[in-house]
DNA sequence: CGTCATCACCTTATTTAATTAGGCACGACT
DNA sequence: AGTCGTGCCTAATTAAATAAGGTGATGACG
């Protein structure tokens, strides 16, 4: 499903996503041609699902972050995660175990602006905060290769 | 600090990091070699922080994540980092108020797989598991323009 | 008030990379 | 054994990135 070049060329493309073909293609012993047609099967086949950019917040003005559990009151579900989803401050969102939880991501410059935000859902949800303090570890991928604890 | 061009020039990259110079000159309104200056400046400026690609977890064959709550123990808590860091299941990590917790995402293939990552924690911290069970929004950069809530 | 420096941009020429087209080898399946 | 599909190759073509040099606006300073 995912051969060994697939994951080498994932790990490069992980490190820059504008490594060339040409280089990409002499670090795994291919050509060129062979490369760009696997990266194209590897974007159909949803392996890859974007090239991006990641951009620092802080850059942004974001200087504060929070990572917010929220929990919709009985009903308020869709509605809640509507709002989640159209109000651009938040960032990766996912539904976890437990009575239909949110734990999301807000980008924010003050606290103000994060009361403000949770302001805007408090008549729908219970919703509980924790301030990022630092960001020790930066966005990791998924590990690409078996690791001791998870062979595939 | 950074103008109307850089952040339309983002926006184009956040969908699509491969995008050519000379699309984005055109998309923008400049000229390549500009468009390159620019993008140079964005990386030295620390704005752009990486070209990445975005990687299915599902694809490699991480059917589970969850996110964990880890309180190290009284003197523990650079040991517990120094895990966090090493272990390649962990994806992004913050440190959130509260007694020096972190919030943690974790990539795995089972239940089982997750009780032995965290059992390799479990003499250095409390830890609070929650797994997720879809996920509704995905990455999601922090805003590049002005929002009603959050103004520069 | 002129002059000089800097900056961000431009165009053109050159170099480098991506893409297309065509062919070959290997393995599966009939 | 023949044929189909796949994944790769090379070579030729097209397209993009880069390098070099020039222009005009802006702001500092003699």
């Amino acid at each position: 499903m995912l051969d060994d070049l697939d994951r080498r060329l994932l790990e490069i493309l992980i490190k820059d996503s504008r490594t060339s073909l040409k280089e990409l293609a002499q670090q795994v012993g291919l050509s060129s041609p062979s490369v760009a047609e696997r990266l194209r099967r590897l974007e159909d086949r949803g392996v890859i699902r974007a090239f991006t950019v990641e951009i620092d917040p802080q850059a942004l003005g974001y200087t504060l972050q929070a990572i917010v559990r929220i929990r919709p009151l009985p009903g308020k579900l869709h509605i809640v995660q509507k709002l989640i989803e159209e109000i651009p401050e938040f960032g990766e969102c996912d539904k976890v175990t437990g009575d239909d939880c949110f734990v999301a991501r807000l980008f924010v410059r003050s606290i103000g602006d994060l009361d403000k935000l949770l302001d805007r859902i408090a008549d729908k949800a219970e919703t509980s905060t924790a301030i990022i303090k630092a960001q020790p570890i930066r966005r990791r991928p998924p590990p690409l290769a078996a690791t001791a604890i998870s062979k595939p």
